[in-house]
DNA sequence: TTGCTAGTTCGCACGACTTGTTGATTAGCA
DNA sequence: TGCTAATCAACAAGTCGTGCGAACTAGCAA
């Protein structure tokens, strides 16, 4: 994702008005690491802006996927997860506290083999799912 | 997934009831590489039998998952896919039409590197997305 | 064969997540 | 300053899946 200030530049340039609420997702999704749902992102951003409204955090957020500037990551267990992080990358998921780590994988690109003639790959997913360091700690 | 009848054996054993309805779904699942979702394998499970519930779709299929006979596919897109086909496989999507096949990827365990010091993998899904050959033809 | 009973099915309601809508209010920006 | 987009609140709707309870039945014992 780029800078917040160069995504309101660029919100700028394509005719939409960069606004408080906006800007404060811009800052909230700059360098965050955490995967955030749209939820918590906007549990976080109320403490800061009592009033937005969550309708607000999903049409942003929405917003940056349909530019390219954050992935939306679908694990398969509740909502969507939002990645501001748009290098090629894939994920850890633990199975115990459900924290994501951002992983780089490069024997890529995958070989595969099976029943897929003339299949054309446009991108690849990966998830690694387990038990994370801390988990492991507490179980032991 | 084991055959029909072998899961007759099983779920008599599991002391599980061997109803007409998970007769059918055994029936149904067995050799699928539809990799349907609970809503397309209850369609055609209606046709064979009439009244037959998307609840006990649904409840039959959780059975065999947490049995292990099938496994549950979220590709992010919609509803959960059921596969009977439980080896290490992974899948390719095709984003247009939406069909899934089954691949096969012999580079693994997959390295890949971040910071994520003591986790531990215990499964590794991969999901190529692209378009198919019938989906290519089409466009040309 | 009959009858019991625990397990099963079915239909409906509900829940989680996400998007649509509408109408009033606010506020960006030319 | 004025046009217009954006926000908000409130509510509805849509999709996918599950909880629940009443009715049913497979399997077994008498
Ligand atoms: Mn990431
Ligand atoms: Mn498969
Ligand atoms: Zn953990
Ligand atoms: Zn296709």
């Amino acid at each position: 994702m780029k800078t917040p200030e160069e995504l309101v530049a660029r919100f700028r340039e394509e005719g939409y008005k960069v606004t408080p609420q906006r800007q404060l997702i811009f800052r909230l999704l700059n360098g965050n690491t955490a995967h955030p749902t749209a939820e918590t992102l906007y549990e976080v951003a109320a403490e800061q802006m009592p009033g937005i409204s969550l309708r607000t955090v999903y049409q942003t957020l929405s917003e940056l996927s349909a530019m390219g500037e954050v992935q939306h990551i679908d694990l398969g267990s509740g909502a969507v997860r939002f990645d501001p992080n748009v290098d090629d990358h894939h994920h850890v998921v633990c199975s115990t506290c459900g924290v994501v780590h951002d992983v780089y994988v490069n024997q890529t690109p995958l070989q595969f083999e099976g029943d897929v003639e003339g299949f054309a790959v446009h991108s690849t997913r990966i998830v690694f799912s387990g038990e994370c360091a801390q988990c492991a700690h507490l179980s032991a």
